[in-house]
DNA sequence: TTGTACGCGTTATCAA
DNA sequence: TTGATAACGCGTACAA
């Protein structure tokens, strides 16, 4: 039979727990012949310790929580995945697990909870609104380590893509294709991205010595079908765009829909580009151009900076962006 | 100070452990006002027990862990969300946590540890191949807790959709439409859902005297290019299809694309129809009728019923399928 | 109705 | 180099 705790362990080996413990852990103070007399035998009998008594008793948690607001699941189901992907590189390379919450909407007090009652040892924070900074801010309170991704609060280690960089990318590219009047759709303006997508459109107009036209800016809240009226609006203009940047993906299909249904051809009359590389890219009529976020990376960033900082608890909270970058395709 | 252990509560009240143990669990040996003023008390300095003593003490253990292989995640991205979704909302409903694992390839020892060392409780484990399932055998034989989400095995239950009824509801449909010459694009020989859809599309030729014409079969892999080559073959037979049941979604797009190069229109010259609901069958040109499946439900019966498994062990693996439902748009 | 005291399976201290 | 033994914080017979 396969024993179960170190106890039995100790009696069939005839030594104490503690040396087996200090065998398993590698530890120098064991005669390598103890040893070698203990793994040998752990070969055949497999023993795996409770992870509930050692981490009573050493204090210790390797457990990362991963918190998925639904709003930000629903505005972002896409980079999901990709951001699993890079938290569970980050775990596996640091023997942490992961444990995910997805919430109606975002509560700091089950975060708290599962801190105080260490479940876990740390959170990390998927893309919460701007409604919700100061419920970050109780976190930070207590000392909770967060990491927050694809958001921004001064209480606590932000992490995300640098949006007003990938703004400024997006339109750079369309006046490199020689386009001279373009339009900007907003996202939601409880959401931080858009924003800063579009100083990064404002910057590169300006740097363009391109004027910036207010009734150009139109706003689709993130969504396909708002972002169809926005272009109406925008195509019916006396004086109407020749390329638009949407500041999401889903937004720029309806765009591209709302053009098809007004006879425009794509990107000859007018040139399409959104942001964040979704999968429907690829596949769509004409591909979308677009501006890729390095999610995998940032999530895999924000999980080692948060193991630092539960390690070793930092003042001033910290603030990383990765670079986008430009993704070529059809539509611009 | 906010107390951090039953140990200080009890002090601070002049009550012994026991007595605020029973108050927080409902007992009813309580003096109710007993009861009130440690509630009172607690209302402003919460208290948060201790998992692990809380698990150690108990033997109970309040978390499923779910299996990711990374092959599932590569054929199932699109709908690892609704997997996550449904097993958190039964996570939710029943006071348990859910713990991420993705694996490069399934690890029956690494599951197999988790359980030993009391990690998680139960484990559902999503889309295995058929390679995998010796494997799953070896869970078995060491009574770990198993739902099988997406795959088959008689070892453990398993869950999934009637991959057989789908097969046969899309070649119904085409049927239906009157298309009289369908062929049939398998996914991949490893996987699980591919045999049953051919199954259901034979059925439903069957039923409908239409000869089964095995020229009339391609293998795509469940990859959007290889179906676009089988798709050239199908079409460079003498007498090619007007019809195609693709296993997948993400095979319909190469087999649509094939057919606009080939100078086919979809639906009037080959209806086609996919498998899954992916999100791009709503956006592509022309949207694609196809055949979805129940994830969140699969999920969310599968982690109800494991849970059942935890509680009270059962000889008999379970097998549950539910029904896929017809999505009808425009390619078929 | 309330409290005492032991057990859960580790880690860690300190002495041998 | 090893081994008692005391934490760790909660659950729960059992006693009062």
């Amino acid at each position: 039979m396969s024993a179960k705790t170190l106890e039995e362990l100790a009696e069939k080996l005839k030594v104490s727990r503690r040396t087996i413990s200090r065998a398993l852990k590698n530890d120098a103070n064991v005669a390598s012949e103890t040893r070698r007399r203990i793994l040998d035998y752990l070969e055949k009998d497999k023993y795996f310790p409770n992870v509930h008594a050692a981490s009573l008793a050493s204090k210790k948690i390797n457990v990362i929580g991963l918190i998925f607001p639904k709003n930000a699941f629903l505005h972002a189901d896409f980079f999901a995945i990709d951001t699993i992907k890079g938290a569970a590189k980050f775990a596996n390379e640091n023997n942490y697990q992961l444990m995910m919450f997805t919430q109606s909407k975002f509560d700091s007090d089950q975060c708290l909870q599962m801190y105080k009652s260490k479940l876990v040892g740390g959170l990390m924070i998927v893309a919460i609104s701007k409604d919700d900074t100061e419920k970050i801010e109780d976190l930070r309170k207590n000392h909770v380590p967060v990491a927050l991704l694809f958001a921004y609060s001064d209480a606590v280690d932000s992490f995300g893509c640098d949006n007003k960089r990938g703004g400024y990318i997006a339109t750079k590219h369309l006046i490199d294709i020689g386009r001279k009047k373009i339009a900007f759709i907003h996202g939601h303006e409880n959401w931080f991205d858009s924003a800063e997508r579009f100083e990064g459109y404002k910057q590169a107009l300006e740097e363009a010595k391109m004027p910036f036209r207010p009734d150009y800016v139109e706003r689709g809240y993130f969504r396909y079908e708002d972002a169809q009226e926005a272009t109406k609006k925008l195509m019916a203009l006396d004086d109407p765009p020749d390329g638009i940047f949407s500041a999401n993906d889903r937004m720029a299909i309806g765009v591209i829909r709302a053009l098809k249904v007004a006879g425009k051809r794509v990107p000859e009359d007018v040139a399409v580009i959104g942001f964040d590389n979704i999968p429907i890219c690829d596949f769509f009529d004409p591909p979308i151009t677009t501006v890729a976020q390095p999610v995998m990376e940032i999530a895999y960033t924000a999980g080692n900076d948060l193991l630092d900082a539960i390690n070793s608890p930092h003042g001033k909270p910290r603030l990383k962006y990765l670079e986008p970058s430009l993704v070529i395709r059809k539509s611009a």
